[in-house]
DNA sequence: TTTCTCAATTGGTCAGACCAGATTGAGTAA
DNA sequence: TTACTCAATCTGGTCTGACCAATTGAGAAA
């Protein structure tokens, strides 16, 4: 009997994951009881759970336990599937794409913008002037900005890439720089000018402010 | 001095190997050598190497090192997906982000071209001049045309894009209407234009004669 | 120069240990 | 009985040091 390895194991759970003999949510037994069973050492069981992990199979807490991903089957059935192609794609590319998108939907937006669309606009305005906000928070809300813009275009297809962009860099936030207290400030004040000249169909006024937002927000991309 | 975490190293390889930092096909230390420099431990860096390879990061070959991988974009996985979204795109909203992107990215295209890409375009070129060409044909080099100046980007998320943009608009034809044989003369000497002004990295004219191209093609939608 | 040899290096695995947070259950207090 | 407390136990994360087998590269032998 030959010993297994960290592939074997791997495969093994995939097969089990994939055919429903572990279902969605169950836990899994613990690396040790696992490292017994498969009779290797506990090195190999993690890191068969370290590659499941980053496959999307399991997830693992921390001092609790692993689970068996439910993300995973949604994925497989959904079209979540631009996500995938985002999440690895170069943020350097992605981030020239951003740039191209935002700085030319505005026009799209302006013309398209809804009674509704300004309403979630001023409501996520509200949320940003309150005082005991974080800079993490702030940090969010500016990202959903933007895709609130990209939802006035009303083009399904500028959304759905806005929407996964905008995700992966909130993931990755650690590779841009903080924005300090006062230029939250400046931001609020042009977002406010935006929203009015949206309002007004102004498209130029608009797509100059856009602009000058845009430029100060892919700037601060670190080391590059 | 807080220790660092599998996570901490995981990540840091990502933004290392996104700007370029480390570049593809390098060899990485070995894991030794990487737990001295990064004062972890020998599983620490092995756990991330293992999420790295499941992400597509890394390649590692038993007993030999590991090795910044190329194939981000190569994994059929992320393709499939991305193709998947494009496809069920409604073709109005596609063709309006095509235009963004493509009257965009000119410049990048034009900065960033190399030899190869000039002698991809030259090629294609020949094949459109070559006498007994059908329509067929035509249509179908028009498009390659426009993604070889994708590729001069070298962007990998502008080239996916492009690339799928391309097959979808290819098996939707018959929503285009023709172009007539005059239009492809006059086309051709378009694309020679454009290839010129690029070698002499004329930016501002190559963007015109191009956005020039781009108008008659988009304007070719039935009933929109 | 070319070929061969062998010790150093590499990734894969193992065993056993410690930590800190999470969980649990028995015992206590209400 | 019910609610709370807290310590023993369990869990994943990390560390150390070891052995294996394949690869590699430099020096010896031809």
């Amino acid at each position: 009997m030959e010993s297994l390895t960290t592939e074997n194991i791997k495969k093994h759970f995939i097969k089990e994951i994939e055919n429903g003999s572990i279902s969605v949510g169950q836990k899994l037994d613990s690396e040790r009881q696992l490292s017994k069973e498969f009779k290797v050492s506990r090195s190999t069981i993690r890191e068969a759970i370290r590659e499941l992990n980053a496959l999307g199979y399991l997830d693992t807490v921390n001092k609790v336990g692993t689970y068996v991903c439910s993300k995973y089957l949604e994925n497989a059935r959904n079209k979540s599937s631009l996500k995938e192609f985002i999440d690895l794609a170069p943020i350097i590319d992605l981030m020239e794409v951003r740039y191209i998108l935002e700085s030319n939907f505005v026009d799209l937006a302006v013309n398209r913008a809804e009674k509704n669309d300004f309403q979630k606009l001023s409501n996520l305005l509200k949320k940003m002037k309150s005082k005991n906000i974080t800079e993490t928070d702030y940090y969010k809300y500016d990202l959903d900005f933007h895709y609130l813009i990209a939802k006035s275009t009303h083009n399904v297809v500028i959304v759905e890439l806005m929407k996964v962009i905008r995700d992966r860099i909130q993931s990755n936030r650690e590779l841009f720089i903080e924005s300090g207290k006062q230029t939250m400030e400046k931001d609020i004040a042009l977002f406010e000018s935006i929203i009015e000249n949206m309002k007004l169909k102004n498209v130029k006024e608009t797509k100059k402010l856009y602009d000058e937002h845009l430029k100060t927000v892919t700037a601060t991309i670190k080391g590059s």
